[in-house]
DNA sequence: ATGAATCTAGTAATGATTCCTATTATTTCA
DNA sequence: TGAAATAATAGGAATCATTACTAGATTCAT
């Protein structure tokens, strides 16, 4: 099926692009409405799984109930603080040996792929710890 | 909190740890129920949730809606199966090296911890796609 | 044995996500 | 350019895994 053009499709990935949050759809449906006063919830979840079937955002199924968006499909990983909640990115030339072992399992095994989570502390809660 | 004994609480992780299949909740309460016909599903969501925080049982929270359980406590990791949603085992020792990298990442970028989980095909599903 | 602590069954509530539908917008192509 | 066809929308209902509530039962420590 083919993507139309609108103006909620637009402003969706536009607002997600601009974000380092990783939204979830209740908080991203948030922001667009600054733009779009009466687009619906409903709206913002069926355009997230379109544009993420197409490539053009990313959806993780990270660890807590609710799904986040990520506008970045460069590769890198993530984590989760575990004071905040907030997820962080951990760019993948930080990570390149890890990702190296990573894609060598990937073959030893046979599997498709992997999904990898870290746990810690964000930047800020860290900072607020001492 | 004492965990105290009860019935509940023993048939669920008896039941728990004669499975290899990584149930849901609502599984293993269909299972227990052969047993204790009278339990009810909170009494196995209550029960999991305190066996895990007590380290008797691992709550594996992969992707996917529901959380699942295993009562192997020892180190490996899980591969969902793309074609039927099975989680298989990955034992440790299989994976020795990939286990060694990911330590030494959680050293090297002051994290906690991590969450991996590989997707692949199952046996069954590899056997049945010849 | 007894009082306090813990647990249970049954049921209601929650909350993220998906589904439904009448209406509106976009695309296609004659 | 202008229908007809296709796709998308807002708003609301439905789904469903999980958690919360509660009165009564069980288990525990002494
Ligand atoms: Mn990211
Ligand atoms: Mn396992
Ligand atoms: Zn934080
Ligand atoms: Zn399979």
């Amino acid at each position: 099926m083919k993507l139309s053009n609108t103006n909620q499709r637009r402003i969706i990935i536009e607002e997600l692009r601009n974000l380092y949050t990783h939204p979830t759809a209740d908080e991203l449906y948030v922001i667009v409405r600054e733009k779009l006063p009466q687009i619906s919830l409903g709206t913002v979840y069926r355009n997230l799984e379109l544009l993420a079937d197409a490539g053009k955002v990313l959806k993780l199924e990270l660890s807590g109930k609710q799904k986040r968006f990520d506008g970045n499909v460069n590769k890198h990983f993530h984590m989760r603080c575990r004071a905040c909640g907030r997820i962080e990115d951990m760019h993948a030339d930080k990570m390149s040996e890890i990702d190296r072992n990573l894609n060598d399992l990937v073959d030893k095994l046979k599997v498709d792929g992997y999904r990898l989570e870290l746990n810690g502390l964000c930047n800020k809660c860290r900072a607020e710890e001492e």
